[in-house]
DNA sequence: GCAGACCTAAACAGCC
DNA sequence: CGGCTGTTTAGGTCTG
């Protein structure tokens, strides 16, 4: 296996395949039990570690009790093997905590589920950490070797052997990536916890090729755990200590009991501005005065003020965890198109003969390659409309590396059912904030718009600048504005003169030039609010139309548990795609709340801070920045789509239309 | 189970 | 005649 991923680093796709026989190697390591699935998720892994928990504590349970049977007995005692412990038990059994408190625990029920869960993570975060550094080691250990054989291989062939030595540091690359990936995940996630002496060996076997970027990754990561232990408390390591003083005791009443405090933090600190970490009254979420978690943007006069505030309105609960992990998959997207742009990069020196070997000489900001290439686009700053990337991005796994390729198609994008995401309709309430909010999104994404017919044609008459379209403008409108209208334009057409016949809100006014529709608003609001259900139905389409991962829709689900969730109100986050699926989610979840404060009128998710994202995708075709720096142009979008067949539709649509 | 909202499909008519 | 526009009906799903 790990010569195939050797040998596979020598050719363009070993970033894919190599990650891939990663995982599977990975995947091996935890157990041969596991489904055969071809593509695992972090939530696959969590999910299979949890199972694997809840064995090690069965399991253990047996083993005490044949330990108390045999201490009965004595004969047994010493003829009797112990019980058939998997290894991984073995392993961590001892470290983490004896069988004794376990059946004490269990026994007594001296815990609380949420408790219990949370020793159970950390059981599995103990094992999975040494099945990782197992994992790891191995691979070092074979690339280190192969390494080396090609260093002693025959002198004629030096240049193949820098090529191959450029491979090497590529799958080292994604290596280190795909391990700082898990790490970062289950850190993230409060499954992970690694002590601050108790580095991988492949932090140290590889350091002199670590990109520099993937180092001080590394260290903010070790240093999180250097500072939490320093601070730890009573409370272990679920105490929230956001670099204050004096850390805000709060309840923890979720079993992602040390997902909370400086893991985020730190986590996200990519994401931050270039702030001084080390300032004593600096913090990654904290800038300029302003709460910079994703959606919050609160703002504070002091420092202190700001903490108490991350502590309360930040902390631990569900809707932190699946903003925590949206900006892990956002991060993990970067990181992966970081990698291949460095790959590039590595290419582009081989060939012109550089002699550096290093992948890249000084960190740059993740954003920078792309800003370059983003340079181009509209003085509105709308994000380049031709890149296919959107509706994949946030359906990314929350390990990219290994499914970059069959985790969606545009097949699967096409395949959306049937409209039944009708949240806007839910009290009547507007829907313009979130589509301007997401206006680049749903001009990209062949997503379903989560509208119903009447919102959109409501949405495109009150867009116009006489409050009246007739029905051939209302198409384009639609075709303009979502994705989702180039294709299957006899069926959504229908559905548009139907639902302006249908619903008494659309009156037609004959006018000098035909007719025209326009809207009755106050017909419009007449009509029958729905409840808002907890939206099960978004959570579905969106799962299944955008392939998000279940621990992501699981995470969405348990927020939108919640009532009034701004998830990414605006740009913060600075994926349109993530910045709209949240939007859209908040709007589900908002049902007929104020949209005032969702900052849509001036929410251009063009301004996105991290243009980076609208690079990314997760489709087969590898990326070609370049190649989308043209116009703004819808039917450039629909052609940089290789399953797109709605161009019959669309250009005849296009043909009668001004482009923006 | 029911009603309502919604979506999709289709038939049909009138107009250009 | 064909395409567009507009109306209406029918059947299905989903939700409260």
């Amino acid at each position: 296996m790990m010569q195939e991923s050797g040998t596979e680093a020598t050719n363009g796709t070993a970033n894919q395949n190599g990650a891939a026989a990663c995982v599977e190697r990975h995947r091996e390591v935890q157990s041969k039990s596991a489904t055969p699935s071809s593509d695992i998720t972090a939530s696959d892994l969590v999910n299979f570690q949890q199972q694997q928990a809840l064995q090690v504590a069965r399991q253990i349970l047996l083993q005490q009790q044949q330990q108390s049977s045999a201490l009965k007995s004595p004969k047994n005692n010493d003829k009797q093997p112990a019980p058939q412990v998997p290894v991984s038990v073995a392993m961590m059994t001892p470290q983490v905590i004896t069988p004794q408190q376990m059946q004490q625990i269990l026994q007594h029920q001296v815990l609380s589920p949420q408790q219990l869960q949370l020793l159970l993570q950390q059981q599995q975060a103990l094992m999975l950490q040494q099945q990782l550094q197992e994992f790891y080691k191995k691979q070092q250990e074979q690339l280190h070797l192969q390494l080396i054989q090609q260093q002693h291989g025959s002198k004629q062939q030096s240049k193949e052997v820098s090529a191959q030595q450029l491979a090497f540091q590529q799958q080292l690359l994604q290596v280190q990536q795909l391990q700082q990936q898990h790490l970062l995940s289950l850190q993230r996630q409060g499954l992970l916890s690694i002590q601050p002496n108790q580095t991988l060996p492949l932090h140290s076997l590889t350091q002199g090729m670590i990109p520099v970027e993937l180092q001080q990754l590394w260290k903010e990561v070790t240093n999180s755990y250097v500072k939490e232990e320093n601070s730890a408390t009573n409370n272990g390591h679920r105490g929230l200590d956001l670099s204050s003083p004096s850390p805000v005791p709060h309840k923890n009443h979720n079993q992602h009991g040390s997902t909370n405090g400086q893991y985020i933090s730190h986590s996200l600190k990519r994401e931050g501005s270039a702030l001084d970490d080390h300032s004593p009254h600096s913090h990654p979420l904290y800038g300029h005065g302003v709460c910079k978690w994703p959606g919050c943007e609160a703002v504070f006069d002091d420092f202190h003020s700001f903490l108490k505030h991350l502590n309360n309105e930040h902390a631990l609960d569900d809707r932190s965890t699946a903003q925590c992990r949206v900006q892990m998959q956002v991060v993990q997207q970067l990181e992966l198109q970081l990698s291949k742009d460095k790959e590039r990069l590595q290419a582009m020196m081989t060939h012109l003969h550089v002699k550096s070997t290093e992948p890249k000489p000084t960190p740059q900001p993740l954003n920078l390659v792309s800003n370059v290439t983003l340079s181009k686009t509209a003085p509105e700053a709308s994000p380049p409309l031709s890149l296919p990337q959107t509706p994949t991005t946030p359906t990314a796994p929350l390990t990219p590396l290994s499914q970059t390729h069959s985790v969606i198609t545009p097949t699967s994008l096409h395949s959306v059912g049937p409209m039944r995401r009708r949240y806007s309709d839910k009290y009547n309430m507007p829907i313009s904030p979130d589509i301007v909010q997401n206006k680049e999104f749903y001009m990209n994404a062949e997503v379903r718009p989560p509208f119903t017919y009447a919102s959109l044609i409501r949405q495109a008459i009150l867009e116009s600048p006489e409050r009246q379209l007739t029905l051939n403008e209302i198409y384009n409108w639609f075709t303009r504005m979502f994705a989702y209208f180039r294709r299957n334009a006899a069926t959504w057409k229908n559905a548009v003169r139907h639902n302006l016949s249908l619903h008494k809100c659309f009156v037609r006014v004959e006018n000098v030039k035909g007719a025209v529709w326009t809207v009755d608003e106050l017909e419009f609001q007449k009509r029958r609010p729905q409840k808002i259900s907890g939206s099960p139905a978004l959570v579905k389409n969106i799962h299944t139309t955008l392939g998000y991962g279940p621990a992501l829709s699981a995470a969405f689900q348990a927020s939108m548990a919640e009532n009034n969730i701004p998830l990414y109100t605006t740009a913060s986050i600075g994926s349109p795609t993530l910045n709209s699926l949240a939007s859209a989610i908040r709007e589900e979840m908002n049902g007929a709340m104020d949209h005032g404060n969702s900052n849509g009128s001036d929410s251009s998710p063009g301004r996105s801070p991290l243009p980076a994202m609208h690079h990314i995708n997760v489709k087969e075709e590898p990326l070609d920045p370049e190649e989308h720096e043209g116009p703004l142009s819808l039917v450039t979008t629909a052609n940089h789509s290789p399953d797109f067949d709605h161009n019959r539709d669309y250009e005849d649509d296009h043909g009668n239309e001004d482009m923006l």
